[in-house]
DNA sequence: TAAATTTCTTAAGATACCTTAATTTTTAAG
DNA sequence: CTTAAAAATTAAGGTATCTTAAGAAATTTA
């Protein structure tokens, strides 16, 4: 247990592979990371992995229409390290009038943080190459690149492992 | 002005094709729709215009990033219909402090709504292909097939509109 | 250390989607 | 109503990215 914006909350520590939430369950709370690194990712009818988000130190991660409004998760949520999370449970989200001011602030700027963050990378899918989008994430997440496979990397940036490792190839090549 | 949240706020009306905000140039307020429709865009190296968000009655827009941290924008907001907003200054954002909790819960509520939003683009855009993506504009937003020129709904599901062209063409013969 | 497993690379052929450009259809302007 | 402008379609050829498959490198397990 430790204190959390004025609330007491449960502190669990994850194994590395161990799957939080699965596609069509019922999410009952959110993550947020003390240590270590969770991924959420959907998986496509031919079976591919897309990562949706990595959610290092001080993120938070959820499914938050499955969490607010009782709906089967359409995402998997799975620690890619050994990771120390924070419990944040429904009521958190939910009874937001019991919260106190500073509380709900709290949680208003990491929406936004959220709200940016993957506006950006909806835009670079949008209007970049996967080349520009390889080395944007490096740019953006430089420690990143030590800590996953590269094939998650490619997951993220939306493209095959092979053509990335071509992508790279094709970079030292300059 | 108007009541909205236990705030006044100015009402304005804007012109079809009226540009509200610039790439590059400071956002100074947010948008809420009262009857019309917005867009949000970027263009791309190429000079290829790729839509963000469409925002008809009740949404928000804005590029939150430069509002809130004075950053220049990354986006172009502009109407795509003769629109009423409402303008949300920055305060308005800012000084959370001062609002009432009332209002930081609808913010926070329409926070997690575009958020929802945003993440299943993020998703289609990873996971499924361009026809799909179609199919599912047209579930999602069936009224909006009516109220915008193709080539928009084309950018906005991150596709040419003579590509687009041909997915339709290849539904009908079905 | 060796064996097993996973990750990364390479290459060839396939496909989704793009570019250009011309034509038709629809909408807006005079 | 006519003309001009914008939107939508069609088609051909091109490119980015994928698929499959195999081998090399790295990591994990025994």
């Amino acid at each position: 247990m430790t204190l959390f914006e004025g609330n007491q909350f449960e502190i669990k520590t994850i194994d590395k592979g161990t799957l939080l939430l699965s596609k069509d369950s019922i999410s009952k709370c959110a993550y947020k990371i003390n240590k270590g690194c969770l991924k959420s990712y959907v998986i496509d009818k031919s079976g591919k992995e897309h990562i949706l988000q990595f959610a290092p130190e001080d993120w938070i991660i959820t499914d938050m229409d499955s969490l607010l409004n009782n709906k089967p998760a359409s995402i998997y949520i799975e620690a890619i390290e050994d990771t120390e999370v924070i419990i944040l449970d429904k009521m958190f989200f939910e009874n937001r009038n019991s919260l106190e001011k500073m509380a709900l602030i709290e949680q208003n700027t990491k929406l936004v943080r959220n709200l940016i963050s993957i506006n950006k990378r909806l835009i670079a899918l949008l209007s970049s190459t996967a080349e520009e989008r390889y080395l944007d994430f490096l740019e953006t997440y430089p420690a990143l690149l030590q800590r996953l496979p590269l094939k998650s990397i490619a997951s993220y940036i939306g493209v095959t492992p092979e053509y990335l490792s071509d992508i790279r190839r094709k970079i030292v090549a300059k």
